[in-house]
RNA sequence: GGCGGGAUGGCCGAGUGGCUUAGGCAAGGGCCUGCAAAGCCCUGUACGCGGGUUCGAUUCCCGCUCCCGCCUCCA
C-alpha cells in the first residue's frame, strides 16, 4: 500500500512518488519570528512532524527543512516599537518557538535556515530572474526589484486565480511596478527602517522581499527540484504562488507536491495577533493541560481541516488521551517492555490515506479497548500484543507516553531518589491499608486512601493488589 | 467582485450510494468492587435547507442559506 497525499496543485489526493527512491526532501514554510508563536503556528509544526515520522516509518530518509523568517516588515516595525534591535527580537522569538516545538515533541528539522543567512543565494536568484527577463528594477529607480508576473504564464496555477481577476494591491509602490500584481524580490532600504536592516547590492541597499527567501533556501538545501512543499492554507496565495513563479521562472523544477494544513480558529476567526484572539502554549499549560495532551488535540483532527479552538474541546481531547495513556501505563506495569510488532493494517491504511489521523487514532482506541479487556481477563499474551501495537502507533504520532519527551529524564538529578522515597512511603501506607482491609476495617482503609489522595496520590484496587498513581494536577 | 474550504447525533470528529452507517467526550443502564477508581458490556440513532438523478443519497448534480480562509502581513 502506498502513500497518497492531497496535492494543492492538482486538488486531488495523489500517490506520493519520491524524486529519488528512498529519499524525501520537504520544505516547510516556518514562522516569521516577529512575536511569540501561538498554537495555530504550533499546529502546523505538529502536522508536518506527523508527516515526517510517517515517511520515516515508510522507510524514507527524510530531509526536512523548515525556515525561519527573521526579517520582514513586521519584524522591523515591531523592533522599532519595542526599541530593541530587529535581530535581537527575531532571535528571542526564535528561541521561544524552538522551545514550544520541543515541548510538543516536534522533532528538530534537518536544517533550519534563516532568511538573513542566505542573502548571497537570494541575490544570485534575483540575478538569474533579471537575466531571464522575469524581474526588473523598480520604475523610476526606487531601488526595488520586482517579479514580472505577466512574464510567467503559469502564474496563478496553484491558487487557481487569474491575474486579470485579482484585486490589485494598492500599495505606494504600485507606480514603480509594470503591473500592480508584480511583487518585490528586493526591497530598497527606507530611512524609517533600522539602519542595520540593509545589505549593499548592485540594485542599491536593501533587504529581501518575503517570498524570495523560500525559493533560495529550498534550492540551497534541497536542490533545484524536491518532493514536498508545505505550509498553512493562508500561504497558498500569494506566498506559494510567488515562490513557484520565482523558482520555475529561474528554470528550476521546484516542489513536486504541495501540502497545506488547515488553520486554527478561535472565536470564529483565524487566530492572529492582529485580531487579538491568540492562545499561547503557555496559556494552555497554565490551564493545567500537559503538552502531550495538547499535541494529541492538535494531531487528532485531519491536518487539512479547520480547528475551531475551544477549552472544552481541548479538555475533551485530554480525557481521550488519558484513556490511551492509562492503558499504556497499566499494561506496561503488567508486561513491561514489548518488542515492536507490525502495526494494525487499518492504522497503516488510514495514515497512507492522506494522513487520516482521526481514523488512525480510532484504531488506537480500538486496540486499547481490546487491551483493557485482556488486562481484565489477565490474558498477558494479548496485553503484550496490544501494548506493542498501541505504542507503535503512538510513537508514529509522537504520542507514546513511554517515549521522550513525555517520560522525564531523571539522569543526574535527585528526582530518581525522591521517587524511590515516595514509593517507599506510599507502599508502607498501602500495606497498612491492606491490613485494615483484611480485617474488614474499612473505615481505617478509606481514611488511609483519603490521606493519600490529599497528598496527590490516587489509589486503585485490583485483583492483583493496589496500584497508585499521581493525581492530575498534583502539583 | 474573483478563488478555495466547510455545515454530521448533547459536544469533538472521521466516513460512505444501500450492508451490524468510525472513534472519543459527556449521559443513562448493567457487570466488576467492601466502597471507590479504572475497565468491560449495552443504550441514543445524526448527516444545513430546497430540488434533481437513482430501485435507493448524509454520500452524486443544481440552487439557496450560513460559516471560515485567501485576493494586504499571516502556519
Amino acid at each position: 500500500m502506498s502513500l497518497r497525499l492531497y496535492d494543492t496543485l492538482t486538488r486531488t489526493a495523489r500517490e506520493f512518488v519520491p524524486r529519488e527512491p528512498g529519499k524525501v526532501g520537504i520544505y516547510l514554510c516556518g514562522v516569521t519570528v516577529q512575536a511569540e508563536p501561538h498554537i495555530g503556528h504550533l499546529r502546523s509544526g505538529v502536522s508536518y512532524d506527523v508527516l515526517r515520522r510517517w515517511l520515516g516509518y515508510l522507510g524514507y530518509q527524510v530531509t526536512f527543512v523548515r525556515n525561519i523568517t527573521d526579517i520582514d516588515d513586521r519584524v522591523l516595525a515591531r523592533s522599532i516599537d519595542e526599541g530593541v534591535p530587529w535581530w535581537a527580537l527575531a532571535y528571542h522569538n526564535e528561541r521561544i518557538l524552538a522551545d514550544c516545538y520541543a515541548t510538543l515533541g516536534v522533532l528538530p528539522p534537518t536544517y533550519e535556515p534563516r532568511a538573513t543567512g542566505h542573502i548571497p543565494e537570494i541575490l544570485s536568484l534575483i540575478d538569474v530572474l533579471i537575466e531571464r527577463g522575469h524581474a526588473y528594477r523598480g520604475l523610476g529607480g526606487n531601488g526595488d526589484v520586482y517579479f514580472d508576473v505577466r512574464s510567467f504564464p503559469e502564474y496563478g496555477a496553484l491558487s487557481r486565480q487569474q491575474v486579470d481577476h485579482m484585486q490589485a494591491a494598492e500599495d505606494g509602490e504600485s507606480r514603480a511596478k509594470r503591473d500592480p500584481r508584480d511583487f518585490a524580490l528586493w526591497k530598497a532600504y527606507k530611512p524609517t527602517e533600522p539602519a542595520d536592516a540593509q545589505w549593499a547590492t548592485p540594485y542599491g541597499p536593501g533587504r529581501p522581499g518575503w517570498h524570495i527567501e523560500c525559493s533560495a533556501m529550498a534550492r540551497r538545501y534541497l536542490g533545484d527540484e524536491f518532493d514536498i512543499h508545505g505550509g498553512g492554507v493562508d500561504l497558498v496565495f500569494p506566498h506559494h504562488e510567488n515562490e513557484i513563479a520565482q523558482s520555475r521562472a529561474a528554470g528550476f523544477g521546484f516542489a513536486r507536491h504541495w501540502m497545506h494544513n488547515g488553520l486554527l480558529n478561535h472565536a470564529g476567526e483565524k487566530m492572529s495577533k492582529s485580531i487579538g484572539n491568540v492562545v499561547y502554549l503557555r496559556t494552555l499549560i497554565d490551564l493545567g493541560l500537559r503538552p502531550v495532551e495538547i499535541r494529541y488535540y492538535l494531531a487528532l483532527p485531519h491536518y487539512r481541516s479547520l480547528i475551531e479552538y475551544s477549552e472544552p474541546a481541548i479538555r475533551e481531547a485530554a480525557a481521550a488521551y488519558q484513556r490511551i495513556e492509562n492503558f499504556v501505563q497499566r499494561a506496561n506495569e503488567r508486561v513491561g517492555q514489548v518488542t515492536p510488532t507490525e502495526l494494525p493494517p487499518e492504522f497503516v491504511a488510514a495514515m497512507n490515506d492522506d494522513l487520516n489521523t482521526p481514523k488512525a487514532i480510532a484504531v488506537v482506541h480500538d486496540v486499547v479497548r481490546d487491551g483493557n479487556a485482556a488486562l481484565a481477563d489477565g490474558d498477558d499474551t494479548s496485553v503484550r500484543e496490544a501494548l506493542a501495537k498501541v505504542r507503535g502507533m503512538l510513537d508514529l504520532l509522537g504520542l507514546d507516553p513511554l517515549q521522550a519527551p513525555w517520560v522525564s529524564d531523571t539522569r543526574g538529578s535527585r528526582e530518581k531518589e525522591l521517587r524511590a522515597v515516595v514509593e517507599r512511603l506510599v507502599t508502607s501506607t498501602l500495606e497498612q491499608r491492606e491490613q485494615a482491609r483484611a480485617r474488614r476495617d474499612y473505615a481505617t482503609a478509606d481514611a488511609l486512601r483519603d490521606q493519600l489522595k490529599q497528598a496527590g496520590i490516587l489509589v486503585e484496587d485490583s485483583p492483583r493488589g493496589p496500584r497508585w498513581t499521581l493525581a492530575e494536577g498534583a502539583m
